[in-house]
DNA sequence: GTCTATAAGAAGATAGAC
DNA sequence: GTCTATCTTCTTATAGAC
C-alpha cells in the first residue's frame, strides 16, 4: 500500500504487475504460471509462497486492487454551473476525467481483466462496476439538480436524466476500451460526445 | 444452414453447440477438447475431422454464426409515430425487440464469447458489434426524422439523439446481459429505461 | 525468502484401424 | 465418418536444499 515496501514485497508487486499485463493481453487461463515467473525473474516456487493458492489467488488480488485503486482515482469535485454551455462543458470534463483514470495502466488492465473473466469471479467481484456508476448517476443528478438552468424541468427527471448522462459515457468507454481496444481519447470521441450532452441538455 | 442435414452435419451441429454452451459459460479456454468431446458424445478424433484446425477453428465458427444470426433476427419494421407517447412506445418495442434477440441462447452465448474473448479474435471479428450499432443509430434517425413530433428539432440533432437512445439501450444490455448474468427482462429494467426515454423526447 | 528439481496429471493433436 | 490409442508437450503445484 504504502512506498516503504520491503525487498521482499517487491518481488510480490513484480508478480502482480507481470500478472495484470499477460491476465490482460492474454486472458487469465492462455497465462501460465510459468510464464508469468519468467516474465518477473523469479523462480518458480516463489509465486507460491507469496499467493499460497495459486494463479487463482494472483486473480482475485488483481480484480480488488482494481476496484480500489478505481473508486479512489473517481473522486471529483463538482461546483454550480450558471449556463447551459457551462453545464455541457463540466459534463464533458466529468467524462474526460473518467477517462482518465484509465490512462492509469493498472486501472485499464484490471478492468479489462474484471470484464473477460467474469465467470471466474464472484458476483460481488463483478458488482462493484455498476455501484461506481449508480453513484456517479447520483452525483451527476446532483449536479444537474444544482445547476439554475435547469429548474425548468421536474423534479422526478433529474435521475433519469443523469442516467441517460452515463450511458452515453458508458457507451464509448465500452466500445473503445473493450472493444476497440483504443486507450487514446480523440477529438472524433469528443465531437460525437459533446452533441449528445448538448441535445439530451435542450431540454 | 439449412434443416436438410444429413446424419454428419449433426455431430458436428453437436460439436458446435457443446462448445458454445461450455464457452459461454466457462471461457475457451477453460474449456478443453476433450470435455467438449465428452459432453457431445463423440470420440477424440472426430473433432478434427471436421474442424482441422482444432479447437480455434471452433471458436472462429461460433463468433462468425453469432455475428449472422444475430444481423439477421435483429431486422424490425418502423412505421411512423405521430404523438411522443408513441414514439415513447414505439422506442420501447424496439428495445425489447432488440432484448427478444438475445432470448435465443445461441445469440446469448456467440455474443458473451464474443466479448469475453476478444482478445482470441480479430479486429473485424469484434468490430461486428460497433457496425450493428452503428446501422442501429441510423434506423431510429430515421424513426425521429419521421415523426411529426419532433419537427421542432434541428435537422443535425437526429443522429446526436439516436446515438443518446442507442447507449440507452446498450448499457442495460452490457450491465445486465455481461455484468448481472441476467437474460430476464424485468419490470423494474423497463421502469429504468422509459423515464430516460421519456425524458430525452421531451425535447 | 528464494532457489532447483520434479511429481502427477492434462492439454491439444495425430496415426491408423474399421 | 467414426473410432481407439497414443505422442509430445505443457500444466499447476510441491518438496526440500540453501
Amino acid at each position: 500500500m504504502s512506498k516503504s515496501e520491503t525487498k521482499s514485497d517487491q518481488h510480490k508487486e513484480k508478480i502482480l504487475k507481470i500478472s495484470r499485463e499477460m491476465f490482460a493481453k492474454n486472458g487469465y487461463e492462455a497465462t501460465t504460471t510459468r510464464m508469468i515467473n519468467q516474465a518477473a525473474g523469479t523462480a518458480e516456487g516463489l509465486m507460491y509462497y507469496y499467493f499460497p493458492h495459486g494463479k487463482h489467488e494472483i486473480l482475485n488480488t488483481i480484480v480488488h486492487q482494481g476496484i480500489i485503486n478505481r473508486v479512489n482515482q473517481l473522486q471529483m469535485t463538482f461546483n454550480d454551473c450558471v449556463t447551459k454551455t457551462d453545464l455541457e462543458q463540466r459534463l464533458m470534463l466529468i467524462f474526460e476525467n473518467i477517462w482518465q483514470v484509465f490512462q492509469d495502466k493498472e486501472n485499464y488492465q484490471s478492468f479489462v481483466i474484471t470484464i473477460h473473466e467474469r465467470m471466474l469471479l464472484s458476483d460481488d467481484q463483478a458488482d462493484w462496476l455498476l455501484q461506481i456508476l449508480e453513484g456517479l448517476v447520483d452525483e451527476i443528478a446532483q449536479q444537474l439538480k444544482a445547476a439554475p438552468v435547469l429548474q425548468s424541468i421536474s423534479k422526478g427527471q433529474y435521475r433519469p436524466l443523469a442516467r441517460v448522462i452515463v450511458s452515453i459515457f458508458q457507451k464509448v468507454i465500452y466500445d473503445e476500451l473493450l472493444i476497440k481496444n483504443n486507450r487514446q481519447l480523440t477529438d472524433e470521441m469528443k465531437n460525437l460526445i459533446r452533441p449528445q450532452l448538448s441535445v439530451v441538455l435542450s431540454i
